[in-house]
DNA sequence: TGTTATTCGGACAATTAATATCCGATTTAA
DNA sequence: TTAAATCGGATATTAATTGTCCGAATAACA
């Protein structure tokens, strides 16, 4: 039971286009580069982020991705559900149906009670994702544990970013 | 991220261990027997409770298995970390520190706040698991939801079970 | 308006983890 | 003492994750 490491590296791709500027977008290799990861496979990344509607992307020439909607309204559970997919964690297979004392698929219509116990779990750990947006995230960033770090920050995004189409 | 079937079956067995009288186990091949599920990989999932102190075994003619303690000490969450391992779900590999805005190994001595949301919900999904004992688990045998199950499952009980050494 | 450079998007391998299996080590009953 | 029975760890097989590649689409530029 391990999230994928693409679950990291978008929620990471997503903090830093908060900082974007009005009309600009990071392309997939940069966002990559900057974070010294797999080009191809960040750019998966950003796909599914962009399946799911939490970024936009402008094909062509000065391309690249920028938030679809504000970071206040995109939470950590919505990056997650994106890469990982929203189904439930704990597959239940019904085995209480099989073998010699098996139940009838008649008396098996409310969830078995383990499969009830991870559903309310599970319920737990997305909640807890859902109270994290990209804003909160953003303060980490804003907090530079180094002094000059923000101004780096802000200089590298001067250089990586040129004016999208004005094409939505 | 999926939680492996091993557990699923883990705890199935468990909650029939519930039942065992004072003395008698159950073998590893009979739990899978029960549950229509492969005998050997089954076996792998007791030998995990077995390591965990969850359960404890038996070996030779007339061995098997039975509860290391009270059903009531036992929690859901014992039995997932026994056979998914206790280790976070959630690995932050740490990649604010690469890049050409990287921050120095001495700047990281906090978490990350991306690592940190993580840690938070997976403590809620810990949490919830623990508030569900074996003890609760077994209530679902006992109101068997269709007539003459229970006694099923007690005759059952009663012909695969033999007394065990008295060795602990 | 055509051409070209650039970027995203989905299809395709390689690697790792989960699943399933087998055989030896150990213990107990007879 | 013997032999049957059971657990325990080492070993294949399958599925999922991770990583890569090339075509489709778009916008800039001449």
């Amino acid at each position: 039971m391990q999230i994928s490491k693409g679950v990291e590296w978008a929620a990471h791709a997503a903090v830093m286009m908060i900082a974007l500027p009005e009309g600009r977008g990071l392309k997939a290799e940069a966002l990559a580069r900057y974070h010294e990861v797999p080009t191809a496979y960040m750019a998966k990344q950003l796909q599914a982020l962009s399946k799911a509607g939490i970024v936009q992307s402008s094909r062509g020439a000065h391309g690249g991705y920028r938030l679809a909607r504000p970071a206040t309204d995109i939470t950590l559970w919505d990056i997650t559900a994106a890469i990982e997919g929203h189904g439930p964690v704990f597959r239940c297979t019904e085995i209480r149906q099989n073998g010699p004392c098996g139940l009838k698929r008649k008396d098996c219509k409310n969830p078995c009670q383990i499969a009830s116990a991870f559903a309310v779990a599970e319920r737990a750990f997305r909640d807890s994702l859902k109270t994290v947006t990209l804003a909160d995230l953003g303060m980490q960033v804003l907090q530079g544990s180094r002094p000059g770090h923000l101004s780096d920050v802000g200089n590298w995004l001067d250089s990586e970013t040129m004016p999208l189409s004005d094409k939505t």
